[in-house]
DNA sequence: TCAACTGATGTAATCGATTACAAATACGAT
DNA sequence: ATCGTATTTGTAATCGATTACATCAGTTGA
């Protein structure tokens, strides 16, 4: 095989279809014919092709086949600081396995609503040609310029988050949420505090709007539900929320955290302030992070199929891409599993008499069930 | 702005060069000119084409000038999932802030060394123009059917390993670990443990290289060094080395691992065994991942400057590329650094006691510095 | 033997930009 | 007025593949 070696950096480089052809003894139109349509071509120009091929180390160039036939099997995802890096890391295999399988190469860029410059980027992307498609982690439609990513009028799928005009790829994270917010209370339970990532982000809302409007049931009317804000999916946001929680009092003896490193961080500093997990109070983080298994106590959590979500996310993508007209947007949610483990227990006894119905009614703060609107993705 | 959408897929979409050039009353070549080099072209004109070009939402096809002018501004990154996560998303984060800031777009694709199918995929797109360059994250140079990424004549970047033929940025880690070593030493530690991972990682193989080579130091005659098999940078090797580490005896009261993970799964069974840490042992990671911060005890580690391996790498790759001729192979090193935590303190009164010297020398099991070949990176 | 048909191959148009070169224009100096 | 130079613009070639269409050879049936 004669490989020739990159001489001075962009000089010609690697064989044409020309010289293959050339080499064969055929015509250019025979060689591409023998590489993308074998059954068309002879079986003896097909090796001869073959041969040359070989002989050359010929690789057809992208771009130029690009420019003909309108395909870059290429897709982009969008992706955002804020995901916690083992959700991130997972979601990407599941991605990165399904579209190779495809054939599709993946562009990954970071967006973080950036000053204008990396917007534009991304939105000339979408119009430019060489995406045929997108996976936006990000909850964010970009925009720039008047333009955003949906007006180039290709397949956009949303994962873990809603956007007007994409398809997406949701979990059941709401009732998941409430279902832990009743085990709870089953364990006699009835002070909670929510410990909330940032407000502007789409799984937060999401979550909040469906725990919040859980509590306002009348039914529930027994419990009570606090807020403490940690700015952040992260175990710093988590360490201030536990200032936030050593401030109350009474103490709350239940907390729902909306991410596994706001539970872990919330944990770490009570525990260094005194407070038992969860004999003093019961703590359930959201994701089901690897170290949710190594923190001490083993944190209890609502485990979020990663893989499964960047596969599916995948799949949609690929199928609106390939499909001969224009699809109606598709909506799948996967269910996501609770899992209590050592981090959550019965409310301790002091605490554990329910509050009494007759009291005057705790003010439920902030019990309004806002509805999220599409926003910043998670 | 008339942006077409998307009717049919693959319809046509968007304005061509020619459209603009009409809107404007000029050539193609004014267009051409006045959007990349606009000092060629007079002020009217560069107006006219400007409004046309935003009244048609105009965005160059990419395919189109790639095929022209032979760049593609398009780096590939070839990714491994044995990386730890959180490591991984830092190392991506520093690559895409570096890259994206010099207008390079980048590719990301795992490689897990499977079946053929991949490896052809990864070095076709280096032939194909597509790519003008690659950072591999997982010391592997990909071949398929008699041709090797290398072959290509791009420039490459080895990150966290060496592969011949690659520019490479690595972290002195055979320092760390030897001055981790020797600090436990220093604390009274005679009997130590190495938690391995994979042994084909490159990461491994250095750090072990340099660990052993340090034990079999004449003036280290005093210090025992033993080997314990995660198989994986990973929680579950770590509970299994524990296992190892039970059935030893006499324990060992230092141990280092070649990851946090490592570590943190190390911990976690030995405590649940009634061990102490480090009251009977002491443990030192590697890599400085968060949540080294929030197991128990807080985890002693070598932190690594993650997200500047990221970007360095981007910009090692960056000057390859746009270098005017072919650069001679660079070599970076960034250092590491040493965070002795609550989980390494002073060795246990009982076998604190210094090996006396006089004894039959212990057989230091596999103390040869066995040299790293170019190998698997991490 | 010829027409009709099938299948394999080649010729040349095409995708949409960039840019070498030519042409046109403006400007200044003599 | 004329020439030379600098600046601006247009014409057309070019990048490297794909593929519509034309051509040609071979087969079959009448």
């Amino acid at each position: 095989m004669d490989l020739v070696r990159g001489k001075q950096n962009g000089a010609a480089r690697g064989a044409r279809i020309g010289d293959v052809a050339r080499e064969a003894g055929v015509s250019t139109a025979t060689v591409s014919r023998a590489l993308a349509h074998p059954a068309q071509v002879s079986k003896e120009l097909r090796e001869r092709v073959g041969a040359a091929v070989a002989k050359l180390g010929y690789t057809p160039n992208a771009a130029a086949r690009q420019l003909r036939v309108k395909r870059s099997r290429t897709v982009l995802v969008v992706t955002r600081r804020r995901w916690s890096a083992p959700f991130f890391a997972e979601v990407l295999r599941g991605l990165d396995a399904e579209l190779s399988a495809a054939g599709y190469a993946m562009v990954l860029a970071n967006f973080d609503g950036d000053g204008g410059n990396r917007s534009r980027q991304l939105v000339d992307m979408m119009f430019s040609g060489t995406i045929e498609g997108a996976v936006m982690l990000s909850g964010i439609v970009v925009a720039a310029e008047g333009r955003t990513m949906l007006d180039a009028g290709l397949p956009l799928v949303s994962l873990c988050a809603a956007a007007e005009g994409t398809h997406t790829v949701l979990t059941n994270e709401a009732e998941c949420i409430v279902e832990g917010a009743r085990r709870l209370a089953a364990l006699g339970h009835t002070d909670f505090l929510y410990l909330a990532g940032p407000p502007s982000n789409y799984n937060e809302r999401v979550r909040w709007a469906a725990l919040s409007a859980f509590f306002a049931e009348p039914r529930q009317a027994g419990l009570r539900l606090r807020r403490a804000e940690s700015g952040d999916f992260s175990t710093d946001g988590g360490l201030l929320t536990a200032q936030a929680f050593l401030g109350l009092s009474p103490r709350p003896t239940a907390v729902i955290a909306s991410a596994d490193e706001i539970a872990i961080g919330f944990m770490k500093a009570v525990r260094a302030a005194g407070i038992g997990v969860p004999s003093d109070v019961s703590v359930l983080g959201f994701d089901g992070i690897e170290f949710a298994d190594f923190c001490e106590p083993v944190l209890s959590t609502i485990r979020q199929p990663r893989e499964a979500l960047g596969r599916l996310g995948a799949r949609v993508l690929i199928e609106a891409i390939e499909a001969p007209s224009l699809p109606p947007l598709s909506h799948h949610v996967l269910p996501s599993r609770l899992d209590f483990r050592a981090s959550t227990g019965p409310a301790p006894a002091g605490a554990a008499a329910p509050r009494p119905q007759a009291a005057p009614a705790p003010k439920r703060k902030s019990a309004r069930a806002r509805v999220p609107a599409p926003a910043e993705g998670r």
